[in-house]
RNA sequence: GGGCCUGUAGCUCAGCCAGGUAGAGCAUCUGGCUUUUAACCAGGUGGUCAUGGGUUCGAAUCCCAUCAGGCCCGCCA
């Protein structure tokens, strides 16, 4: 069974469940937290697959504090270091603020990804009184909480600790206050920005609660049955521990039910950091890779293991298992033994619905060579016509997919591909000096080619028949075409290459070439 | 120090949650194919399932211990 199924089927039946998922969005959001996402989705789509009645939400963490200064961010921001996030300009002054600008871009590409959560931002939820009651409680049981947290956390928290971070109302931090006395409705605090006042907690938004806290009040104001979290929260102590505690002996509602899941690595980089500019961001990942074959990615893996995403050739190799999988959904191709869960794994990877039919598919490797001799649609579509892999008319599905896949290889070249697989179809002959022997291989290969039947196999055994009348190798035979045509020593595979670039053209540079002195 | 995950063929991994004769891809070898951005076709070799113990008629699978590796442990996936 699936393991979005196993993990569905812990779920109560008499009960309405809640999927949560979300970010803290202080930076370019990055591809773990997709994991997260898609793993919740994962969860949603299983539940209600069973006749669950459910929902899937997502929270973003925008009242929490800008913690320093990112590598990406300008030096002025130094000034709303401690400000809630939702409360600092953005970065590029189009979103409503710091937290939107990472956020609304994260969430289309979960549109994209066919991820429809219902989206809570954490700075509506307090400034709305949503949190009053939970601040209330847990300012009132201050004591039993910091007891729940030192002992579990083993660490020390400051005398007059309180369960609920002010913001001051001069400076607007959230991270230097410091309370003073709590007597319902009101908090005395000093700021070490000099001010000192007092707050009335009747009145949302005027601080937070500390993130162990914060997380179970949470579950219950949303009625969270389901949640899935990074291995960051699991560890011993950590807000995982503290929070089931919390939840059920502050807040009285049970923790919900979830999953820990592992990372995802960079391949040959290991774990991905913003700060260290070893980050791909979601939305960079999803510009390289098709929808479907990032769902495709984190459903084949159990969420325990950890994913290594290479973004250079191996994306290729994703893309094909993608593929292929696909054949064998549809029964194009017999399955194999080591496929498991494939008929399950190829539904969960669909971001809407499932294919009636078997899409469209040309291999991804050969599109990468495709949109490099030409970027132009309806000169691919030529390309693809006179190479037999589409026929006269394509219909609407297969067309949008054809289109997204060229989309997404296009990005993938721009950004990721290794030079070696890149090259550029050259306009008109470069300028190449041609050995004798070359200028004899090229005669005869014009000949071959002005007659051949076309199609690639028959204009790859052409170069070892011209090489052989010429007298020479046939590897210098393969690098002479890819000098006239490419002005590099190595190109794709010369027999679908030409079979693309078709007749006339192939025609005119080998003329052209052997004109030339 | 603590937690979680992982350990299956030379390599990458599936199979473990519902115990019933060990699987795939790549590599390698053989045969075919006159080397092309990780070539193709057919066939073969290859594993006491990390180690030790336990439960069971039966264990890669469940339980316990040990070893090794990875990641995590203020906030953050």
């Amino acid at each position: 069974m699936h393991w979005a199924d196993v993990l569905a089927n812990e779920l109560e039946e008499d009960r309405e469940h809640v999927i949560a998922t979300g970010i803290t969005p202080s930076g370019p959001i990055h591809i773990g937290n997709m994991r997260e996402v898609l793993t919740a989705d994962a969860i949603y789509r299983a539940a209600i697959d069973r006749g669950l009645s459910a929902k899937l939400i997502y929270i973003a963490d925008d009242f929490d504090q800008l913690r320093k200064v990112y590598p990406f961010l300008p030096r002025e921001y130094e000034r709303y270091v401690g400000m809630p996030l939702s409360e600092i300009p953005c970065p590029c002054g189009s979103h409503g603020s710091y937290a939107d600008h990472f956020l609304e871009s994260f969430l289309d590409s979960l549109k994209e990804l066919g991820i429809n959560p219902e989206v809570y931002r954490a700075s509506k939820l307090y400034k709305e009184g949503r949190y009053n009651e939970f601040i209330q409680l847990a300012l009132e049981k201050s004591d039993e909480i910091k007891r729940i947290i030192e002992d579990i956390s083993k660490r020390d928290l400051p005398k007059n600790w309180l369960p609920f971070n002010i913001i001051c109302e001069n400076c607007k931090r959230l991270t230097t206050t410091q309370p003073l006395l709590y007597e319902y409705p009101t908090i005395e605090y000093r700021c070490r920005c000099g001010y000192e006042g007092e707050v009335d907690i009747r009145k949302g938004g005027v601080g937070k609660l500390p993130w162990r806290v914060d997380w179970p009040a949470r579950w219950k104001m949303l009625k969270v049955t389901f949640e899935p979290f990074g291995k960051d929260h699991a560890a011993a102590g950590s807000s995982w521990d503290t929070g089931k505690v919390i939840s059920e002996k502050i807040f009285g509602y049970p923790p919900p039910h979830h999953i820990v899941y592992e990372f995802i690595q960079l391949k040959g980089k290991g774990a991905m950091h913003s700060s260290k500019g070893t980050a791909i961001s979601a939305e960079e990942m999803l510009k390289m890779t098709p929808p479907e074959v990032l769902r495709f990615l984190i459903m084949k893996n159990k969420p325990s293991k950890h994913i290594d995403f290479d973004p250079g050739l191996g994306l290729l190799d994703l893309v094909d298992e993608y593929d292929e999988e696909e054949r064998v959904y549809f029964g194009v191709e017999e399955e194999k033994r080591g496929m498991k869960d494939l008929k399950r794994i190829y539904e969960l990877s669909q971001p809407y619905k499932v294919p009636k039919k078997l899409p469209l598919q040309i291999p991804y490797r050969h599109l990468a060579t495709i949109v490099q001799i030409t970027k132009d649609w309806n000169g691919i579509l030529e390309i693809l016509r006179r190479t037999g892999q589409i026929g006269e008319h394509l219909d609407g599905e297969d067309e949008e997919r054809l289109r997204r896949r060229i989309e997404h290889v296009t990005y993938w070249l721009e950004r990721f591909a290794p030079d070696k697989i890149k090259f550029r179809l050259q306009d008109s002959l470069p300028d190449v000096d041609l050995r004798d022997e070359q200028k004899d291989f090229l005669k005869e290969y014009l000949n071959i080619v002005k007659s051949v039947d076309w199609n690639a196999e028959s204009l790859h055994e052409g170069v070892y028949e011209a090489s052989s009348r010429a007298g020479i190798d046939p590897k210098t035979g393969f690098r002479t075409m890819y000098q006239i045509l490419l002005n590099k020593d190595h190109g794709p595979r010369l027999g679908y290459f030409l079979a693309m670039l078709g007749r006339d053209f192939v025609v005119n540079r080998l003329e052209e070439a052997l004109k030339a002195v």
